[in-house]
DNA sequence: CTTGAGTTATGAACGACGTTCAAGAATCAT
DNA sequence: ATGATTCTTGAACGTCGTTCATAACTCAAG
């Protein structure tokens, strides 16, 4: 395969992902379908099996240009705060918000299901890691003298308690706190646990 | 329409929600199939249309089905409780449990969504919020002087984060708490919630 | 019992989907 | 310029949810 076609190959699945983004962020996940996406991306139908495995391989690159955006803006709102309450504080909210903005996108990244018996590249699996990694360092702090091992579980348990209200309240017409009020719950919600969990 | 007739399709419909039962445990929500539902069920492709308005609406039967039993078992780890904080954290338990033990069961009831611009029916959504009311009682002892509605919110947040934490853990093939832990994450959350929350 | 109008059940047919692959187009070394 | 090789294309396939013309059935009236 010369050079050529391979950078050929490149733009067209950046142009892939662009039309899949778009096309996930207006009609979410059950939206992208592989006629229009490279109908808007400009190629042949079967060209999407060239350049990408599945639609399900599409929706991966997606989902890791999500999770790319949605690790800056949780880095930028870590910075900003001096205790690691606040820190805490200041990364759900920018989660909550994230979630609010770019609810399709969001929805995608953290609810897209594999076929029964594949796993999602290590690559990638690394990147949800990487994400949760940013609570590790105002956690460490506010509870010290953790091993390593239990900071990191404590980490994603906090991280998954925050998804948890976000998902019920945006998903469910049943339950879940009415969006008015999802920031103020997740901010007691934060708030209750580093309380708890510093004192326990 | 004679009452015979009426009969005969309140069995048929039992007979399908019996079948859905069957093959969303055993391959999940994307493994219920109208052609393959409608011949364990012993009946004709259309027919499934007759009694039901949709596959969501068969689905829905089925959630119906696994929130009762998931309702009965809260009741009873409820029950069994002394303190307010036990009952919370007994709470808990059973519903990790009931999701290890049921899991596509569980997942169905917990994330199918309808297309856009459907609601859940009434007496569904009121479903779900029943099961959050088991919550009530234990928090609000554990609480004292909230008002019912911000009683209610907390209860739900309370509901949502062990939620997530199931769900993280569960579906999750990235991040999340593995399997083996859950149960002990969970406990911890909630104990570390039922202290913050009581102290703040 | 017979009739026929009204009701209910059936499954072939439809359109939309993801994916494949034979055949054509393009590329490249000679 | 030519043949070999690689890449692209979109018609075709199988499967899906859903519909609807038609067949089968029901039952009151004669």
């Amino acid at each position: 395969m010369s050079n050529n076609t391979k950078t050929k190959r490149d733009e067209l699945r950046q142009r892939l992902i662009d039309a899949a983004e778009d096309e996930i962020a207006r009609l979410g996940m059950v939206g992208l379908k592989a006629r229009s996406v490279t109908q808007t991306a400009g190629c042949a139908l079967g060209a999407l099996y060239n350049v990408v495995t599945d639609l399900d391989g599409l929706i991966i690159l997606v989902n890791s240009r999500t999770i790319k955006r949605l690790s800056d803006k949780l880095d930028e709102a870590g910075r900003t705060a001096k205790t690691p309450e606040g820190a805490l504080k200041a990364l759900a909210t920018a989660y909550v918000q994230f979630a609010l903005s770019e609810r399709n996108l969001w929805f995608a990244a953290f609810n897209h299901r594999l076929p029964d018996g594949q796993d999602l590249p290590d690559w990638h699996q690394a990147e949800y890691l990487a994400l949760i990694t940013h609570l590790t360092h105002p956690l460490g702090a506010l509870l010290p003298g953790l091993s390593t091992e239990t900071l990191a579980l404590r980490a994603q348990t906090l991280f998954a308690s925050v998804h948890g209200v976000v998902q019920l309240s945006l998903n469910g017409q049943f339950a879940g706190a009415p969006r008015e009020v999802l920031q103020d719950e997740v901010q007691a919600l934060v708030e209750a646990l580093s309380l708890g969990l510093r004192s326990s």
